[in-house]
DNA sequence: CCTAAATGATACCAAACGGTATTGTATGCT
DNA sequence: AGCATACAATACCGTTTGGTATCATTTAGG
């Protein structure tokens, strides 16, 4: 793919926009007018609106869960402190101070919830996006030495789209601390290998 | 409020086809025709669309907050084991074994999706069906005389809001054993008060 | 320099949107 | 019986929707 600057406009440009209003709220127009764009540079990209709209979750799957993974990386965490992270992570993201852009809540929850058919090829990119961040964490705790690392990896995953869904509906930072507090009740006593 | 039938008709017509499909997504003449309503019976009780909006989500927070007001009341259940039936009633509803109908994720946290602004009356209607849980919450905790019911409260909240978004997004039901299983560590060491 | 592809700018389309107006018919209270 | 209210049915309004067609202009590669 050598030079998709046009492709990377709508897609950044859609992105910003689906974040700040939602996907169904936001048309077309709104998008290419926003980013100087034409119509037939869209549909020569995309077939349809939902196309972009996958299109754009991708991309967003990129941005989240690589930034999580260079969360989970670091070097000078170790032991519970790595899952921890993420709690810190979340409330830089809640408080814009982090490299996704405005918060606004978590992109793929709501595109499941304005494309609720489990068998739309939008809920399933959402899904699949969801998924990829547990076995992220599974990995980390792994890594880590804990017992039973993906149930601790979902319990963590529910600690972190709770804050995330509180953070949205009450537009809030505090709940990324009541998460990290929980966290660190749950791993307390979380038995590790050998 | 004497007989508001036909109104009451427009509300539940209207609960349904958001819940299963999105408020954006779904027209007005979807909802009447549905409903077998005609339009001037809409607007002779809402001004609005957004007006119907809030009304179904007035309606949805009573029934809701009321079915976890009845979990969380039952007379048989006492220290821990309260806290905890939020999250058996949480598994019933996700599998369609409850008094809300179909099980397509939470309709405050999909409301303040669909509607971002914090000032939009929609979102704040949102924000206020979840602080009325959260203080349900804290009120049973306090009950059972654990100490710093709120945090308590917020946290049970965190884990039952992020088991509702990997339910909804996963289509699945596990997230809720899950969350209860992290509900208990949480409790198993949560000091009590005397 | 020349050609071919990518783009911008418009005009256009049928359908659906939220909302209003009109008219005739039930319905229920006094 | 009389009368106001609630309702269904329908036509209509202007706007916006996602998507297509046309054509002139820019851009990049050989």
């Amino acid at each position: 793919m050598p030079r998709p600057s046009r492709r990377n406009d709508l897609i950044e440009t859609a992105q910003t926009l689906f974040n700040a209003e939602g996907f169904h709220a936001v048309g077309i127009e709104r998008i290419l007018s926003e980013g100087n764009l034409a119509k037939m540079t869209l549909y020569r990209h995309f077939p349809s609106k939902d196309a972009l709209i996958l299109g754009v979750l991708e991309a967003r799957e990129k941005a989240v869960n690589g930034w999580f993974r260079e969360v989970l990386a670091d070097p000078n965490l170790q032991g519970k402190g790595r899952l921890l992270a993420i709690f810190d992570a979340l409330e830089a993201w809640f408080e814009d101070r982090s490299p996704l852009g405005k918060f606004s809540g978590c992109l793929f929850v709501r595109a499941s919830g304005e494309f609720p058919h489990p068998t739309d090829p939008v809920h399933i990119a959402a899904a699949d996006a969801k998924q990829a961040f547990i076995d992220m964490v599974a990995a980390a705790a792994e890594l880590e030495r804990f017992k039973k690392p993906r149930l601790l990896a979902r319990q963590i995953t529910l600690l972190k789209e709770g804050a995330i869904a509180l953070a949205q509906i009450q537009g809030a930072s505090k709940p990324a601390q009541d998460a990290k507090n929980a966290a660190e009740r749950l791993l307390a006593d979380w038995p590790r290998k050998k």
